[in-house]
DNA sequence: AGTCTCACG
DNA sequence: ACGTACGTGAGACTC
């Protein structure tokens, strides 16, 4: 195999695999046990983590007959455990001791610690911060954790000693900043030494603001994630609760809450050790435990090409941020005020009183108390629903009060969620914003972004698109935005095995044009639009797991009818419901669905007595092979477009990914030649694991804002 | 803290 | 008879 470096590698000097002595055939428990004795404890246990092309790694995926096609290399050959110590259950569930820990105040202890890590080829390691927010977070002090139990703080950033002050300056007993980092640096980044992080991608962005690249490393929460998604989440004390049967202290225990909170930095050396080498500590023994398990169970190429290098491609998209126009959304807000203020008076006028229209209940109680319209109907709670399809319904029947309401709402929305709040996220050092994604939080292998949110950005109204305006692209550059063309249908094609879709797409057919031909016999050509709408939205109903109910609902119809357009459409492509009988059966009779590429999916309620849960687990179960699928090959896409982009000597940065979409800054004289790169990155990004049976197409633009380039 | 509503794919 | 289109996150209101 070969070890290339990639753009921010270091060079690999010792490649070792910490998996190179599992038995390839050994039975899932032997294989569990065999593989925590040898793998877990090896000296230099470096991960190929830099490698250039994600599958060339070794087979685990055998059960996946579609994901072990593209596993090039052969599994390989067993070899003695070396150095390996037996790591057994209860050395890694022995008890928690806080006093066991060590507070790290001077640079000689420190070097003994990192002289152990690399003397075992593993190291866990924490960060204590003063902030959620890893671009704008303090650091407060590192934590390590060796072995089970051996785990130390060095603080480094405390305004607070409790004892540990020295009498004579009355100053905290500490290292400074510079002095850690410069220490940890060469550790963090040798490649004989595996890092292990409990959500890696936080710490990674943390020393990466101290200019150092932790590679190679390890991620507990992603391990978890792979194997256990969609059974439980996988944060840290859940994982501790779970597997370690140890519940860490709160952090509220140790920072406070409500308005007796305080940042780490104030918390006393004592309790901040306690509290900062436990998650070293447990991040340590989960990440034994788990590792071999990722093997054992044939996960280990959904997690090595998947989720691990992924971590660090993120963090540097949420460290580059993306710039946003201050101005133009004050101005927007300042127009959308305006028009909300003139509507308000209309809608007030027509309520013959004043209200708040921001209030639902409020709100419904004019609509359906006062007025008594028809078509209300009760939320879960009781309460009035006016949402916005009882509000069209209502303005359909004539009632100017509803459509003013749905339009001041838009407003209210846009300015609220979007023009107001995005410029409180400017980061003031980079003037940019820095949205984080959430790496384990759904069910599907998506991902999420959170803080701001920047996959909400509206774009389905010309009021919105005028919000996507403001995300822009520095004096010399553009943005340039890649999104896959239908990509759900596309894999609905390859997964269902549909002759009829699959020809569609390779003849890149109008996919919706097409389905209402095929089930409601009109011509393509010159068809109504109201054709091609619902057969557009049968389209997404299938792929959602449809239902009679649901289609109904979407399209205005009555049950009735939805359920004959299903009943067309399935006798028409047969192979769609053998698709969904068989997926539904499958995760009966497996508890999960699996993707192309072997993520699995669990579905908690698929067997749940309540007919309610189970139809809504049997849709997810539908839904998640595709959605999931389509996840896992942007990843793909995500994982590889770095290196390509490096090895034509281009600065373009992938900034933003928005679940088929990527969004990326280039200079000017960069981006035809990007967009080509991209684009090709993308659309063979199934392969080799996947030979998909249809084209993946990528459309691919520049422009200097994102409304523009999309 | 829970509910409702609505922004996106 | 039942209640659902799949997957998310954020803000405002309410209690």
């Amino acid at each position: 195999m070969r070890l290339v470096t990639l753009d921010h590698a270091v060079p690999v000097k010792e490649p070792i695999d910490e998996f190179a002595v599992r038995e390839p055939q050994a039975a899932p428990l032997i294989g569990f046990l065999r593989a925590m004795e040898f793998n877990s404890l090896t000296r230099r246990a470096a991960s190929h983590f830099n490698i250039e092309d994600p599958d060339l790694i070794p087979s685990d995926t055998a059960a996946s007959p579609a994901a072990a096609q593209g596993t090039a290399a052969p599994a390989p050959s067993a070899k003695p455990g070396g150095a390996g110590a037996v790591m057994d259950r209860a050395l890694l569930t022995k008890p928690i001791d806080h006093d066991a820990y060590e507070t790290v105040t001077a640079l000689p202890r420190l070097s003994e610690w990192i002289a152990r890590a690399r003397e075992l080829g593993r190291v866990a390691v924490d960060t204590e911060t003063t902030s959620l927010d890893p671009m704008q977070a303090g650091l407060c002090g590192v934590s390590l954790a060796v072995m089970p139990g051996e785990a130390c703080y060095i603080p480094c950033g405390h305004r607070a000693g409790g004892d540990l002050v020295s009498s004579s300056r009355d100053a905290i007993v500490q290292m400074a900043e510079a002095d850690v980092i410069a220490a940890l640096k060469p550790l963090l980044e040798d490649p004989g030494v595996l890092k292990i992080a409990q959500n890696l991608k936080y710490d990674y962005l943390i020393f990466l603001n101290r200019g150092i690249r932790v590679a190679p490393f390890d991620d507990t929460m992603l391990m978890s994630y792979v194997l256990e998604g969609g059974l439980h989440g996988h944060g840290m004390d859940e994982l501790s609760q779970l597997h370690l049967t140890h519940t860490p202290i709160p952090f509220d225990k140790v920072a406070g809450k409500g308005k007796d909170k305080v940042t780490f930095d104030n918390v006393a050396l004592k309790e901040a050790t306690h509290y900062a080498a436990e998650d070293a500590d447990v991040t340590l023994r989960l990440g034994l435990l788990l590792k071999p398990r990722l093997a054992a169970e044939a996960k280990r190429t959904v997690y090595e090409t998947l989720e691990r290098p992924l971590i660090s491609v993120l963090a540097e998209m949420e460290y580059a941020g993306i710039t946003i126009d201050p101005d133009l959304l004050r101005r927007l807000s300042n127009d959308f005020a305006q028009i909300q203020a003139r509507m308000e008076t209309q809608i007030h006028k027509l309520a013959g009183e004043t209200f708040n229209i921001g209030s639902p209940k409020q709100l419904g109680d004019i609509l359906f108390g006062k007025f008594s319209l028809p078509g209300g109907r009760k939320t879960k709670t009781g309460a009035w629903s006016t949402d916005a399809e009882i509000l069209d319904d209502l303005a359909a029947q004539g009632h100017d009060i509803a459509k003013m309401v749905l339009d001041w709402r838009q407003l209210a929305k846009l300015r609220g969620t979007y023009t107001d709040a995005l410029p409180n996220y400017i980061n003031p050092r980079t003037g940019r914003v820095h949205t984080s994604y959430a790496m384990a939080s759904t069910s599907t292998g998506r991902l999420a972004s959170t803080d701001p949110n920047l996959q909400n950005i509206p774009i389905r109204t010309e009021e919105g698109r005028r919000i996507r305006q403001a995300f822009v692209s520095p004096p010399g550059a553009k943005l340039i935005s890649a999104d896959y063309s239908q990509i759900e249908l596309r894999l609905l094609a390859h997964i269902a095995d549909i002759p009829e879709l699959k020809k569609a797409f390779a003849e890149e057919l109008d996919i919706h044009a097409m389905t209402a031909s095929e089930i409601f016999g009109v011509p393509v050509k010159g068809m109504p639009a109201e054709v091609r709408r619902r057969a557009k939205a049968i389209n997404f109903g299938i792929v959602y797991g449809i239902s009679a109910f649901g289609l109904a609902n979407q399209l205005g119809i009555a049950r009735e009818e939805a359920g004959d357009y299903i009943k067309k459409y399935f006798s028409r492509f047969p192979g769609i419901r053998d698709y969904m009988e068989e997926t539904k059966q499958f995760a009966r009779d497996k508890g999960y669905v699996e993707t192309l590429f072997g993520r699995r999916v669990h579905i908690r309620e698929i067997r749940s007595t309540n007919p309610s849960f189970r139809g809504g687990a049997e849709r997810a179960a539908i839904n998640a092979p595709i959605q999931g699928t389509a996840a896992d090959i942007i990843r793909r896409a995500m994982v590889r477009v770095p290196g390509a982009l490096a090895a034509q000597k281009l600065t373009a940065r992938m900034l933003l990914q928005v679940h088929d979409e990527l969004v990326f800054e280039a200079p000017d004289a960069e981006t035809a030649v990007a967009e080509s790169a991209i684009k090709s990155v993308m659309e063979k990004a199934a392969l080799p694991a996947i030979q998909l049976s249809v084209p993946l197409t990528v459309e691919v633009r520049a422009a200097t804002n994102w409304d523009a380039a999309h």
